[in-house]
RNA sequence: GGGCCAUUAGCUCAGAUGGUUAGAGCGCGCCUCUGAUAAGGGCGAGGUCCUUGGUUCGAUUCCAAGAUGGCCCA
């Protein structure tokens, strides 16, 4: 039967002893098989990077992702529980090029795209099975034999599939465009990626004021300021706004144009103002650009033109322009026919055509670029300027804004219906679907190319021959092979990667020409976007059919991510699926905020507050972690550390106390649940009062897990077990203890055995450890018909115990009468020990008087006395207040409730109480008017009681009766006593079920032995109880000093 | 410039369909209980519920503007 538990719980120990109980007896497997067949609760993972081991921040989503499977499979739902990987992408090679030593694309080259390739493919082997073991010690249920992996065929065939519709649809374009480059990874990023938090960092760049010689005007000159020096050498224009005003100054000999609002600041010296003049007058001069003598400047004619976005907040108010090197520019440059002159290559070096500069890089060509300057009188000055500059989201390197050709999806056709399928997604919290709203009509279009090598390869194909030039897209791995110039070369692909893929070639669908693969591959986010088709075989099965996979699984119940994903995984999914089947591939989206450490700062390795999962999980338990997740409010960050950590422990050893409590009488006594002879109906109003509360808890939790919005729920539920411990196990000890075993006790056993048995159930997904701890230990025992885990326990759906909200609020009146009682009892300044005759109770309302009557044991118990006088409306004894019952005369009176008010204060309370409570009305008369009032419009509050040691609150007042008779008296000294010999024992070492032989001596203890000896014996277990000397060998002795006598106890035990 | 979120006790955070005494935990001071306890209970100190307007009989709660902080876009 029961076993008595550990007194310190080793929470790591229980953790793992559970793990292997799963594992040994099948426990998910019987799951995920009993669920078969049932509804379907469809959770698509969102694929964790699998670079390095997990952090605590995937254990935030990764808990509830756990937690609403588990909810789903204990109520029946089949489920996939199916895990992703993203496998391939920049972030892959950055951490593989750093294993290996390289440095750069052209190392990469060297090393060989097959060799990179595996390597790549080895870390995310290495680390998908380092995250499996992780999650699995947080607990997490996966089919982890069945993880999908990003950079499967299967993956790619079906964003080429996807990238096929796109180009059948139009969306296909290839073009250049300025976009934010990462010179060492040597590829762009998308829009997307640089928005990152990690994406802008504080680096000082030289901020240069140049005065450029305007053309036909001896000795004038534009003032431009730029904090890109090295773009300068792609200068085509300034711009201006010709809204803003602008000075003509003169400064040591030389004249200046600059934008009135920024002479202060770039002038610090003196200077002279000569002229006003409106931006548009200087639009149209020509001026001498910084670097006409190089090649690539040759026949640019510089020019002033008008831009509206030009400010005064930084710089001169006249901006330098250089298409090939910025985004703005370029758009600008654009409209305006400028031509773009592009400056650097991939790796950040000056092109061919920019004499001294080319082949240096824009990051060491600034002491150069200033020289040069300065030797021309070109510069007006330089300094140090620190700003948030982007850095690619990777590697950390600073980015440039290069002009390169890129791959895009056009998304202006998209955007009306990816918004309306946003719509009919139920985003939770609702903020997030705001976002994506915002994101949406804001997006641009999706650059999807990437230079570089383990990443999808893009089903491009360009035709060779330079007349034909057509672009073929193929849309699966079947059509590539029918296309191919050698079929057989297609079956033999390792895989579809780089480096294999990249030799074959296909006939162009339009001229039959030989075409060639485009060198890019994929952005990431299509590897993930694809998910919702890829892992439900949408290519492989006929979906004209209803009983596929993909029609059975699509679209997901619940997916969640942090909600940096809403532009980027949620984003790519819903693009994806849009474009595919015009409807979002998501149902209900659960987004959380960021995990900090305890104080709120950003976890940083390199602030040292960095906390690994490994150390997270080993030092606090998988439960406590979980816990501590799931009960912040996820649309804040998480706080996550130590200190917080030890909290939940704090709260989690309550529940423990129960548990332990529960074992160690069940023991004793050997309890047998399957033997409940007392019907629910026939317990003590206790019993039903508990269970009743589990069945408002059941409610509650069942609605948070249903909603997806659990965290209330864990406040509910701590709140449940510190009831439970506190009030239910605290008053009702003695009935699972004393001797009798009567059929109090029986109800008793199987109240708290219901009880734990249902909680675990309800905080199974929660904390699955603890959960299933309890369970075996409590439910698994003495029953040898229950499911062999809490997760096979079909979940009890709400209602299959009656709730008894009477009760409830009963023992609500009762819990806030005996807090009166205590405070009142504090206020006496008697200690509790000592019983006292008379709790007087004033309680305006009726059924509070009701709830009293009924539950008069527990409220005499708890206050120690021997008699509740309710002293009634009217007694000499009362005082009280009288108040407006504003939620009642408000909507009645309006504006004339203050004088109401103030009329009602005018009353003689003591009168008006009496008159009210016996059912007759009063009647006010407030400017002129008759108001009647009745009981409910007033709200009376007894305030005091004349004669007691009183306490009031909410208008309930409760007083101590002071007098000690010396029969009360003699009974507290009784009670002084037993709680003697209990310490007593307790320092003897004895069990708390050894009988003991108890020898008592001292003042007035004959008095007391002649009225509660019985009693005491009872109480403390003693067989023999002897007056006087000790005459037989004693264990303990101690004597103690109570009041005004003294006592001497000698305890031994009987064998 | 636009969007989203937050602002309540020393700290961390709940909460109120709008009703006149706004709560918890931690911390602090005093008292107390204990035969489940790494515990528990009571009392106390500590709040302009960010500001200003509006709606209303009544606003900390709803609306608007602003401030501060955070996030996102341009």
């Amino acid at each position: 039967m029961f076993k008595r538990p550990d007194k310190n719980p080793d929470f790591d120990q229980i953790e793992q002893d559970i793990r292997q109980f799963w594992d040994n007896e099948q426990i998910f497997q019987k799951l995920v098989e009993r669920n078969k067949g049932g509804e379907r609760f469809s959770f698509i993972d969102g694929p964790i990077t699998a670079n390095n081991p997990m952090g605590v921040h995937h254990a935030w989503g990764r808990t509830y992702k756990d937690a609403y499977q588990r909810f789903w499979g204990l109520r029946g739902y089949d489920q996939r529980f199916q895990n992703g990987f993203d496998c391939q992408g920049l972030w892959v090679e950055v951490e593989a090029e750093r294993d290996l030593g390289l440095n750069s694309k052209r190392e990469i080259e060297d090393f060989g795209l097959d060799n990179f390739s595996k390597a790549c493919r080895d870390r995310v082997e290495k680390y998908s099975r380092r995250i499996t073991e992780q999650s699995k010690r947080l607990g997490m249920w996966m089919d982890w034999d069945n993880s999908y992996f990003t950079h499967s065929d299967a993956n790619v065939e079906h964003i080429w599939a996807f990238l096929k519709q796109c180009h059948e649809n139009g969306w296909l374009k290839q073009g250049g465009r300025v976009m934010p480059w990462c010179m060492r990874c040597g590829t762009s990023l998308s829009q997307h990626e640089l928005l990152g938090t990690d994406t802008y960092q504080e680096i000082t760049h030289k901020a240069v004021t140049l005065k450029l010689p305007i053309r036909g005007r001896s000795n004038e000159f534009i003032l431009v300021w730029t904090t890109t020096a090295w773009t300068l050498a792609g200068n085509v224009a300034c711009a201006v706004n010709s809204n803003l005003d602008y000075q003509k100054v003169e400064k040591n000999g030389s004249v200046y144009y600059l934008s009135t609002g920024t002479t202060d600041r770039v002038l610090d010296e003196s200077f002279t103002r000569l002229e006003t003049l409106k931006g548009s007058e200087l639009v149209g001069w020509e001026y001498d650009g910084p670097w006409d003598e190089l090649p690539a400047q040759s026949g640019v004619a510089h020019q002033i033109i008008n831009w509206e976005d030009v400010s005064e907040e930084e710089g001169t108010g006249i901006v330098h322009i250089a298409p090939g090197s910025g985004a703005e520019d370029y758009e600008l440059g654009h409209q305006e026919g400028l031509p773009v002159i592009v400056p650097i290559d991939g790796e950040g070096k000056y092109l061919e055509g920019f004499g001294d500069l080319t082949g240096s890089h824009v990051l060491d060509a600034i002491d150069f670029i200033l020289d040069n300057m300065a030797g021309k009188d070109y510069l007006f000055s330089a300094q140090d300027y620190a700003h948030r500059y982007p850095v690619c989201w990777r590697c950390k390197e600073e980015i440039v804004f290069n002009f390169v050709d890129e791959w895009f999806i056009s998304s202006n056709e998209i955007r009306p219906r990816m918004i309306a399928a946003s719509d009919s997604v139920n985003w939770v919290p609702s903020s997030a679907g705001k976002r994506m709203q915002d994101w949406l009509e804001n997006m641009g279009d999706w650059a999807i190319s990437r230079k570089r090598y383990w990443g999808l390869p893009l089903p491009f194909y360009l035709c060779n021959d330079s007349n034909c030039g057509s672009l073929t897209v193929i849309g699966s791995r079947e059509e590539l092979r029918s296309c191919a110039l050698n079929s057989a070369e297609v079956d033999q692909l390792p895989e579809l990667h780089r480096p294999w893929i990249d030799s074959i070639e296909i006939h162009c669908h339009s001229c039959g020409s030989p075409s060639h693969r485009v060198p890019e591959v994929g952005d990431c986010w299509l590897d993930a976007g694809i998910v919702p088709f890829s892992t439900l075989d949408y290519l492989y099965e006929d979906q004209t059919r209803n009983d596929t996979v993909w029609k059975k699984w699509f679209p997901a119940t619940f997916i969640t991510e942090m909600r940096e994903q809403i532009r980027l995984w949620f984003y790519s999914m819903l693009f994806m699926s849009v474009t595919l089947e015009d409807r979002a591939p998501y149902k209900n989206c659960f987004v959380y905020e960021k995990v900090m450490d305890e104080r709120g700062n950003a976890m940083h390795r390199s602030f040292g507050n960095a906390i690994d999962f490994d150390e997270a999980v080993d030092q606090m338990g998988a439960d406590v972690t979980r816990w501590l997740f799931l009960g912040t409010n996820p649309s804040t960050n998480v706080k996550f550390g130590f200190t917080p950590a030890k909290e939940v422990v704090r709260k989690l050893l309550t529940l423990w106390n129960i548990y332990s409590f529960f074992l160690t009488y069940a023991e004793l006594d050997g309890f047998d649940p399957t033997d409940i002879r007392v019907p629910v109906k026939n317990r003590p109003a206790m019993d039903r009062w508990v269970l009743s509360r589990v069945e408002e808890l059941r409610e509650l939790t069942e609605q948070g897990y249903e909603n997806y919005w659990i965290y209330p729920s864990i406040r509910a539920i701590e709140t449940f077990w510190d009831d439970l411990s506190n009030w239910y196990v605290r008053l009702n000890r003695r009935r699972f203890w004393k001797s009798q075993a009567d059929a109090d006790k029986q109800a008793a056993y199987a109240t708290l055995y219901e009880v734990l048995e249902s909680l675990a159930v309800l905080i199974a997904p929660l904390m699955p450890f603890l959960a299933e701890k309890i369970y075996q230990d409590v439910v698994v025992p003495a029953n040898e018909d229950a499911p062999p885990s809490v997760f096979l326990n079909p979940w009890k759906e709400s209602g299959s115990y009656e709730r008894d909200q009477t009760l409830e609020s009963e023992m609500q009146t009762v819990r806030q009468v005996v807090s009166l009682g205590r405070a009142a009892r504090s206020a006496s300044g008697i200690k509790a020990r000592q019983p006292l005759s008379e709790l007087a109770l004033g309680l305006p309302q009726e059924e509070d008087r009701t709830a009293i009557e009924t539950h008069m044991s527990i409220v005499l118990d708890e206050i120690n006395v021997k008699s509740v006088r309710f002293v009634e409306t009217g007694s000499d004894l009362l005082s009280y207040e009288l108040k407006p019952n504003y939620r009642k005369l408000g909507p009645r009176l309006g504006d004339k409730v203050g004088a109401a008010a103030s009329a009602i204060a005018q009353l003689q309370p003591e009168k008006t109480a009496v008159k009210l409570e016996s059912g007759e009305s009063i009647t006010l008369e407030i400017d002129g008017y008759k108001l009647e009032l009745q009981l409910e419009d007033i709200d009376l509050r007894h305030k005091g009681i004349d004669g007691y040691a009183v306490s009031s609150e909410g208008g309930m007042v409760a007083g101590i009766a002071l007098d000690i008779s010396p029969d009360l008296e003699l009974e507290g000294f009784s009670r002084e006593v037993i709680h003697a010999v209990q310490n007593a024992r307790r320092s003897a070492g004895l069990d708390v079920s050894d009988r003991i032989s108890l020898t008592l001596s001292g003042t007035n203890i004959e008095d007391l032995t002649a009225v509660f000896g019985d009693h005491l014996k009872s109480e403390v277990l003693a067989e023999e109880l002897v007056i006087g000397e000790s005459s037989i060998p004693i264990d303990y002795e101690e004597t103690i000093r109570l009041d005004n006598s003294e006592v001497t106890i000698s305890v031994r035990k009987i064998p």
